[in-house]
DNA sequence: CCCTGCTCATAAACCCAGCTTATGACGTCA
DNA sequence: TGACGTCATAAGCTGGGTTTATGAGCAGGG
């Protein structure tokens, strides 16, 4: 009983995990850009390594399957229409996407011999060490790197026992043993969805105020909520939380769907910031602030590979 | 001459354009983003609608492969291994964007008979219409919308002929005919690769001093030129640019490899901040800043599926 | 103690999407 | 008019992902 496309005139709650059926594959959504890029079918199968016919038709079966009409194809070549501009605008986010997985991916399968052996703790290797490994492939195309994600106790074991060259941690302090500079920045941020009463005020939120409302947070232990602990200990304490959830995810996705106000790391929650599924709630006189590190064994600068990374993350 | 699984210790410029040859497909991550969500392959197999033993070899030959264990196995069911639960939130955002994708395409696709027609502007179908209309779709799941793309006349044009029942519009006023809110701003960002001397600045930057520098910019005519030009009319106007390209993409690409400074909507670079492949350079007494609206015949507040989407777009 | 029920793995057969090669039609330009 | 570029069509092959059928391992209850 082969699975026959619905109609689609409805999408409930099973919308969600059909996506491959109506958005074209990787493969195909390169070959777009390679469209949009050299104006050619035939050049960009080239550049895809495919040969003409094969892109001429998977090009139409993707319009086909999007019902739009994405390719002017003339005599002299193939132009983007409009709508196949804003197509190919779209897809260029998954492929950018899939580029910061592969990037990943590839270092988490580097073997212990890399060049440049990475530890990295959680949210850093989540959000920010793709889009380095990114930069770094594109300055030097050779260098191999291995990552090993885990918490600052973690990376500096590693970095001590010279099984690591270079780590990223984020947290209140330097781990013994160690020196670093600062990376980045990690603000927490308190966000909730733009129906939520405090998506609506007009000054910012006093932190007793905060404290004493019910949040959808992270589980006792973790990182934010140790800084959160930390930054509201003289304005009353934390309230009972609302929800306790165990990953950064389910907190969102709680926040989004209207649960509660939540307490998130700004780096998880640019996207949906950016598109208001969820507001940031300024907040007065309080320190959400973290610092973001690299950091090495004391005295032993890094250099070589470990060097290239770190000045790319710092400019 | 089949292509057969390059080495993998080295990639240079051939590298981007392979990559659904080391990404799994978009069906392979949603079945793994079920996986996490239920804890059993069996179950997240039934979620995607696809019999336990395709879940098992899908995974397992995804497994295969990135070169890493992704889930722990037992007879109790699965977890994510740490590489699996890391390669699993890089896995979400390819998946997110192609919601987005999804969306987009969705409502490029429907027809004039849609229940809610939507004209909008390029910067805010690109980037900020997916993820309203996703969160329309999560709050009304039966609301088929269509989309059309324009400048601010195409928009008003429409929303005047009564082919659509909302329109977006950026821009310094409002076109004459239409009513409208502010939902969201644009600046325009000034950025420039991490490696360039004003990413190192200590102060903002001088009026002057950007316009007398040759910078990166949109052809002349572009909106975000406009935006520019008449922000520094006052300050000498702009110099000769740098270089003048066509898109947005092309001006992204030349400031990440160091042509020179560029000027982009902060919507278009985001993301290139949030990984510092971009660096914005801060101006000092300039308002750079662009108001998104949404738009109506005057007098014809939105109502239904209209009023559904302004509240989303507004909190 | 064994049975029932959950888990995941293996094996064999099948099907179809997408590939290649070969060819053709259409426009443009010298 | 002929050469070169474009894209489209047709026929045949291949392989990845699917299904059904089966088995093995572990947990908990009668």
């Amino acid at each position: 009983m082969s699975r026959e496309a619905r109609g689609d005139e409805t999408y409930g709650a099973e919308a969600r995990g059909q996506l491959h059926h109506r958005v074209p594959d990787l493969g195909a959504l390169e070959l777009l850009l390679a469209v949009a890029r050299y104006g050619s079918l035939g050049a960009a199968a080239r550049e895809v390594g495919i040969t003409q016919p094969a892109a001429s038709s998977r090009i139409r079966s993707m319009e086909r399957q999007l019902g739009v009409a994405l390719v002017d194809r003339s005599p002299r070549g193939s132009r983007l229409t409009d709508a196949g501009a804003l197509v190919t605008d779209w897809a260029r986010r998954i492929v950018e996407a899939a580029e910061a997985f592969d990037a990943g991916a590839q270092a988490l399968r580097g073997r212990r011999d890399s060049r440049l052996r990475v530890a990295a703790s959680m949210t850093i290797a989540e959000y920010l060490l793709p889009g380095w490994l990114i930069a770094l492939r594109a300055e030097r195309p050779d260098t191999a790197v291995s990552l090993q994600a885990g918490n600052s106790a973690v990376v500096a074991e590693r970095l001590l026992a010279n099984e690591a060259d270079i780590g990223f941690v984020e947290g209140l302090a330097v781990p013994d043993g160690l020196d670093g500079v600062v990376v980045a920045h990690d603000r927490l941020a308190i966000v909730a969805a733009p129906s939520h009463p405090w998506a609506r005020r007009r000054g910012p939120l006093d932190p007793a105020e905060l404290a004493a409302t019910p949040l959808v947070l992270r589980e006792r232990g973790s990182g934010t909520r140790q800084v959160l602990d930390a930054a509201l200990s003289g304005h009353g304490g934390l309230a009972q939380p609302l929800l306790e959830l165990a990953s950064t995810t389910a907190v969102k996705a709680a926040a989004v769907s209207g649960a509660g106000p939540a307490v998130l790391s700004e780096l998880a929650v640019a996207e949906e910031l950016g598109s208001r599924r969820l507001v940031a709630i300024p907040v007065e006189g309080v320190l959400l602030r973290r610092d973001l590190r690299a950091v090495w064994p004391t005295g032993h600068r890094p250099t070589g590979p470990a060097r290239d990374l770190l000045s790319l993350t710092r400019g």
